[in-house]
DNA sequence: ATTAATATTAAACGGTTGTTTTAAACTTGG
DNA sequence: CCAAGTTTAAAACAACCGTTTAATATTAAT
């Protein structure tokens, strides 16, 4: 492979990324990624052998970022001696690493859209190893750090807490896509902004305001139903 | 138009209604509807005047029922002058009627499961009424109840509890769905099951853990963050 | 019974989809 | 420099999409 000829493969994939995420994968034409991409249309299956593979691709290329990001972020507050970290700290990394991600990733790509997306499409594009890989590694460091601050708590109680985490954050994560999909001056984002005025802010404030919401309430509820054991 | 020639009409809107829950919009084409229906594919845009139309009929037949539902469900345990409601009662009366009406509604269908489906997606098949006449309607609705059981809480911070809740029965309903789109003998639906128990249950059970999960961890958030001022 | 409106049917239309073909343009090693 | 292999390009392919047409069948009313 040549070096000149893997921009070819780069620059779709980049387009396939901006594409894939802002239409999803059904509305997104094999013409109109090589249009974007300034390519001809026969290079997508030359270079990826299918509509179906180059997916597969933009998803992998971008989400073992992510999964890194987000262990890192673990280590990172777990490893830092000066101050050990509490549950809202865990939740706290998850979540922010989690939205930053997905709102305002470098690329500007909303790529794990495509993911949440994707996770509730009854479609398997996917393959299972794409859970295995990407979403197990990521559940089971964040459930050891959730027993480690909070030893009393059982694995299947971390598995609802998790779910209940998760939950909020895609759809926060779809509140805004959803607004970012209309015209900023139709009725529509005017209504959303008025019933929640979030969703008026900058992406990066959105982020805060959203991490600190749902750290809050999950850990209130955690402290609440799961007291920590006096010592 | 004649008796027997509504019935059409009727079973072009129970087929479509059953193939847009279990596969979206744009994944059943109309010759599908029409072989579903056994009928011919131009009676879609006879009787519907294309398959949007179609899709919209679809989904406000069966809302109004759920909003009408939702809304009642709550005016009957607010009217119970016998047991005064808590903000406990209020959400789990919410979480349930949306379960139910998403989950195990009568029809077998999973109708709900279309709106969250296309809320979420970028396409804006229903339009801006929608939203007014079946979104907003319960909303408010339950916004007011939360105030008359917690006069503290104000109108912005219902707003991020309700989008918490509702962020977390989206979740749930997805994972349900999720699974169902598996065979049940799969590999898939095996790690799922150990991962998350409850997906193992019938529909029912799974409702009554669900509902009693979001209750109790949303509750227990609320009354920590913003609990009952003595009187 | 006849007429007019309504409902159903099979066939075709124009368009878009993902993919393949065929040939020309490159890059590269001997 | 030339032949071998790799990458691009335009065009065609077969399948499917939502919709429409035009003819037929059914119903309702006079």
């Amino acid at each position: 492979m040549s070096e000149e000829k893997q921009k070819t493969k780069d620059r779709l994939l980049d387009a396939a990324e901006n594409l894939f995420a802002s239409k999803g994968f059904d509305d997104v034409s094999i013409r109109e990624l090589a249009a974007a991409a300034d390519v001809n249309v026969a290079a997508v299956n030359y270079h990826f052998q299918g509509k179906e593979n180059l997916f597969q691709q933009v998803i992998l290329r971008r989400f073992v970022v992510q999964r890194d990001n987000t262990l890192k972020a673990l280590e990172n507050i777990l490893s830092d001696a000066s101050n050990k970290p509490d549950i809202a700290l865990v939740i706290q990394t998850l979540v922010e690493e989690y939205l930053k991600g997905t709102l305002s990733s470098p690329g500007g790509g909303s790529f794990m859209l495509l993911v949440a997306r994707e996770m509730q499409s009854q479609n398997h594009h996917g393959s299972t190893t794409f859970f295995k890989e990407m979403v197990m590694p990521v559940f089971q460091a964040y459930s050891m750090a959730l027993m480690d601050v909070r030893p009393c708590l059982r694995q299947e109680q971390i598995n609802w807490i998790l779910a209940s985490i998760v939950g909020q954050i895609h759809h926060f994560i779809m509140r805004w896509h959803k607004k970012k999909s209309f015209d900023a001056q139709s009725e529509e984002v005017q209504i959303m902004v008025r019933v929640f005025p979030a969703l008026g802010l900058s992406v990066d404030d959105y982020i805060t305001q959203v991490t600190n919401h749902i750290t809050a309430f999950s850990t209130a509820a955690i402290d609440s139903l799961y007291p920590e054991v006096s010592p």
